[in-house]
DNA sequence: AACCTCATGTAACACGTTACATGATTAT
DNA sequence: ATAATCATGTAACGTGTTACATGAGGTT
């Protein structure tokens, strides 16, 4: 076990694409993966200059301390490229939403129905930023990242509309009083 | 913030239907929630421990040390009934699944197709659980809790069926060279 | 001068897992 | 008796967040 910290993984990948201040690498982080993957400050820049240490990553600019850029080495990319291929363990489950649902019985009157109207607001919010993601990858020329992107869209595309329906669906079965 | 730890709903949630020992609980949370939470032993005896302390539960058979179901007092039930109609914070996505597909290209030819038809069996395998509770939630008398189990149960449903079905069309539209 | 955004970092804490140690009960 | 299972607990560690502190650079 004592797998490294995944972190590292989007790091690399993020700074794969190009050089980075720390600052960067949470915006890009959050613009592009948002949907399925986060980063705080307080994990980048310890990360950073582990990567550092080992060689992975270097600072493009070396004179400055603020507002240097990080490059991925050649060893780093390698290093990527291991990282990826590792099996993935999913966290065990602990879905906060369905944990209220399921004890729904000792839920005041009218909290349940309100929870799923937000989990309907929430899909609807994401299906909307889903499509003009879309739109955008329809647009791009052809190539692997953009079949790769693509893929990871769909998948948020497919659990959207699932989370729609279910809540949707979940609501209707409601009792009034409840 | 610093709301207090949710492992504290699950029990308490858990010992409102009925006693059990640490051990137990822990075996009915994998059983009866197991599709969207867990606890490890590491996380249910110490928080245990702080209920007892609080007045929360307290032991249905106050001799014995080991093997002494902790009931849920009435004190427990207001505790469990608050913290349910606590608002719930989403933690940060990390899908170690996604990460990996997004930078797809820098993995070894053939992984990607792998991954996702490991995601298909999973969700296979999920469904197939899936109905089985789903025939012994139609067999059981209409009740509140009933609904509700019902509620969570479809929620593992259409989410296990969007993943199968996103899985299919990704490996489909994945090129055979990766 | 004041302010905003960019930028870097650390310290304290929360949460949870895993591995380990230990003992009581029950079945063979 | 011995093995399996039931049962309880702790210690070490990993991972991550949040809040805070600090400062550079550019704009109004």
């Amino acid at each position: 076990m004592s797998r490294r910290p995944q972190t590292e993984i989007a790091i690399l990948g993020a700074l794969s694409i190009g050089p980075m201040t720390g600052y960067e690498l949470r915006a890009a982080i959050t613009d592009v993966l948002g949907d399925f993957w986060h980063e705080s400050f307080g994990q980048i820049y310890p990360t950073l200059a582990t990567l550092e240490e080992s060689g992975s990553v270097r600072r493009a600019t070396p004179g400055r301390t603020s507002g240097s850029r990080f490059e991925i080495t050649s060893a780093g990319r390698a290093v990527l490229r291991e990282r990826l291929a590792e099996p993935h363990t999913a966290p065990p489950p602990r879905n906060a939403l369905l944990l209220r649902l399921f004890f729904g019985s000792e839920l005041p009157p009218g909290r349940a129905a309100e929870l799923l109207r937000a989990e309907i607001d929430r899909a609807t919010t994401a299906l909307g930023r889903f499509a003009a993601i879309r739109a955008e990858v329809v647009a791009e020329p052809e190539s692997e990242a953009r079949t790769f992107r693509s893929l990871t869209l769909s998948y948020g595309e497919h659990h959207a509309r699932a989370h729609l329906t279910w809540a949707r669906e979940a609501l209707a079965a409601l009792p009034q009083d409840l």
